[in-house]
Formats: structure tokens, C-alpha cells, sequence
DNA sequence: CGCGGCTTTGATGTTCATCAAGTAAAGTGG
DNA sequence: CCACTTTACTTGATGAACATCAAAGCCGCG
């Protein structure tokens, strides 16, 4: 192990790297870039040019276009180990989306040309790159058709569900986006979300503190978002 | 050339076979299979194990999901030289959608096993299948947030338009679906579409002979696509 | 030729967005 | 650190957009 070289203690190594060798993760490691990003702070500007690969090692984040009339449009959360510039790094040389921070996060990065150097002298490697880019696509689109066939309690309960299952393995956490960032990604105006929430604060199936939710029935919650 | 080797006229060639040599383009070519199907024909199954790699050389057909309910849910059309099972043969061993015809359509496949052999020893096809693949991605997912900001006026003329300018490159034409199948698509009720559409005929926009379209006036429902 | 699915129109009611108005919270500059 | 501004949150009232229900004609297919 090299001193000040942190990749054998990343996980990372297990998911992305299966398919390197040593020689090749050691200068990865010795280019790579971390970085820290504050709540709110944005990590990918959408039309910047792509000059690095960036994956998630710590955090959360949400990654959205813009639509024409300027409005935010998130598609999808990121969480660690999930490779946030995937979905645009082979597209054109440009970003197609944004990425903000939603938690405090922490990135790592390698340059593009490091990249394109991996895959073309590696098939392993661009292989599983092809696997990973075609499971994060058909799980954006699955959870897509999933809430687009749900309507406001039901999606309102997916969400919720979403955050309480998947991101933070507990019933009681606080919500890392506004109540705005809900309605934009479920699609439904905010205040129905609001008013939604408070029917379920309401009929006790969760408890809100502000940002601070708590599914107090987490089988009620689940039966609305299925039949929903 | 050799006889009966037809890859040498194939548009494909240029598009998916630019990194490929002679050699491997002739052994392709020596055990690709076209297959024909008729409209409504199943071409892939959803879960049906992937034993091969599946692209669309003429014809026209809907991809889709089946929701919970038991209803399909469609969520992009592929037409020639699109790569029909590209979105799930690197997932897992199963499609996680299905295919059906909605024009008469000719497939040309080849076997999974020789696709990945050509990954393995081509890395430049790899990285190409990469870009295709998020190309592919990035368009669902984009034109998934464009529908779902329009409201029904929008989201019926965005189809008629599609179908218009993308797929049938004319002002007169006759719709490969369903109204129902339209509904699915962008997400209204069945008879909204169809009242829709009747009010476009009613204003003179457009002019329905039941399954033939005219697009009469093609500023105003671009103008309603973009602003509905 | 008759059955089932597709299409069409009308009537009805519900869901949901929008408007309005007020409170709370969070950021900003002196 | 406080006044100020802005942004987020909340609730109620209203109406519009849209789904649903119902009924009838149409088309294609076995």
C-alpha cells in the first residue's frame, strides 16, 4: 500500500474497479481528485464541458434538467458509489444535466482522458461500464413509469418511502430537499404535497417536525403508495 | 463481397459497424439472423431470457412495460437502425421490457455470445455501444420530462408531431397505434386523446380519417405542443 | 354475421392546480 | 446581532382540467 493513497479502503474498488488491475488502480489513484461540496453547492453545471469522470463517494445528490420555461426538473437522486456523470460522460462532449448537492458530499474524479485511456485498453472494464450505465437507465425509467401511474397520495407516500427505505434505512430522518424539490420530482404542485403530508401528519401515519419526518405507519404508508 | 452476405448494403454498417474490420463484419454477417414480423407481433418478451442482440432494420415498434395493474406502459418507440434490446441486454440475463411491431418490421440479430466476444476484443465497439446506449438513455429520460410538463393539448400535439416530423417526415400520414396506445404513452385518459384530437379537427389543425392524419396547420400545433 | 375491441360524444364528478394570504424560517447586509 | 428581505411552508377557497361513466356506432376478424 503507497502512503496517501486511500483507494485500497474504498469501496469503490470493489464495484467499479473489479475489472482493473493494480498497476492501473494505482494511477488512478495517484491522478484522482476529491472534493467537497456544501448543501446546495453544485457539482456538475449542465451544458459544461465534461472534463472529468465523477463518481459519489459521500452524500446526496439530485440531478436535473432544465426546462424550457427555466424550471428545475429532477429525475433522479444519486447516492454514494453511483456514478454521477455516467448518464452524460459518453453523450457529447457536454453535460446534459445538473447535479446539486442535497447533503454535505464528497466526490471523486478522474479525467476524462484517464477514462477513455481505461476503456480502450481494458474490455472488462468497458463492459461493466456498460452494465452499470444500462442498470442506472432502466431503473430511472422503471421509477418514472412507476409514480407516473400513481396519483398525489401516491406519490407523495413514494417519496416519502423512497427517502425511508433507500437512502436512509430509517423511519425517522429529515427530508435533504424542500418541499418544492417533491413536487418538481413527483410531479405535482407543492402545495398538494404539503397538504398531502398533513392528511397523513393527520391520520397519524407520519409525524412532521419541520424538515424531520417520522413514518410512524410504515404499513399504511406503503398500502397507499401501492394502491395509489 | 461474398453471395448472400447482404451486410454490405446495410446503412448499419456505417452506424454500429464503424469500429469493426472486415473479418468480424463477414462472420456477423455469416450468422446474423432477419426475422419478419407483422404488425402487432411480439418481438420480445418481458423476462424472456436475452439469448440475442436485437436491432430494428425496417419497421417500427413500441417498447413498453407492464405495470402492477397489468396494463402496458409505453415509454419510447424505436425505428430503423435503433438497437431494439440495447436498454436491457446489459442488465441482466432477462429483457425487462417487451417489443412489439407496430409497423411491418424486419429484425436483424446476432448471437449474445458473439456480441460479447465482440466487446471483448474490440474496445473502440465497446465504447461506441457506450455512447449509443447513452444517447438512447438521455433521449427517454428527456422527452419523459418533456411530456410531463405539457398538459393534454400539449401532450396530444407532441405525438402528432412526432409521428409527423420524426418518424413519418410528412404532413399526411397514418397513426401506427391506437388511440389508447397514444394515452398510455403520454399519459391521459383514452377519451381525452380522443376529444383532443376532434377539437384540433374542429379548429382545423388537423384532419382525421380514423387513422390517417393530416397535419393542416402545422405552426399552430407546434405552438400548442410547446406552449400546452 | 356476430363478437370484442376500438372509437366517439355527452354528461358527471373528482382530483388537482391555482390563487390568495398569512406564518415561519433562513439568508443578507449594515 | 438585529432589522430586513427573501424564500419556504401552510391552509383555505375556487374553479378548471381531467378522469370516469355511460351509450352508441364502427371496424376487423374469426
Amino acid at each position: 500500500m503507497k502512503a496517501g493513497c486511500t483507494c485500497d479502503n474504498c469501496e469503490l474498488k470493489g464495484l467499479f474497479y473489479e475489472n482493473i488491475n493494480d498497476v492501473m488502480i494505482e494511477s488512478i489513484c495517484n491522478s484522482k481528485i476529491e472534493q467537497e461540496f456544501k448543501k446546495g453547492d453544485v457539482i456538475i453545471n449542465s451544458n459544461d464541458t465534461i472534463t472529468e469522470f465523477i463518481y459519489l463517494k459521500e452524500g446526496l445528490v439530485k440531478l436535473f434538467k432544465i426546462a424550457e420555461n427555466g424550471e428545475e426538473q429532477i429525475f433522479t437522486f444519486a447516492k454514494p458509489f453511483d456514478f454521477v456523470s455516467l448518464l452524460s460522460v459518453f453523450t457529447y462532449n457536454r453535460h446534459n444535466y445538473s447535479v446539486v448537492a442535497i447533503e454535505p458530499s464528497i466526490t471523486c474524479s478522474i479525467q476524462l482522458s484517464e477514462l477513455n485511456s481505461l476503456l480502450e485498453s481494458n474490455n472488462k472494464f468497458a463492459i461493466s461500464t456498460l452494465k452499470k450505465l444500462s442498470v442506472v437507465s432502466d431503473k430511472i425509467i422503471q421509477e418514472s413509469l412507476k409514480i407516473k401511474q400513481k396519483n398525489v397520495k401516491g406519490r407523495v407516500a413514494y417519496i416519502l418511502l423512497f427517502f425511508s427505505d433507500i437512502i436512509y434505512q430509517s423511519k425517522y430522518f429529515s427530508l435533504p430537499i424542500s418541499r418544492k424539490d417533491i413536487a418538481n420530482f413527483v410531479g405535482v404542485s407543492t402545495e398538494n404535497v404539503i397538504r398531502t403530508m398533513s392528511e397523513f401528519r393527520k391520520e397519524e401515519i407520519i409525524g412532521i417536525f419541520g424538515k424531520h419526518i417520522e413514518i410512524i405507519d410504515y404499513n399504511k404508508l406503503k398500502k397507499i403508495c401501492e394502491l395509489g
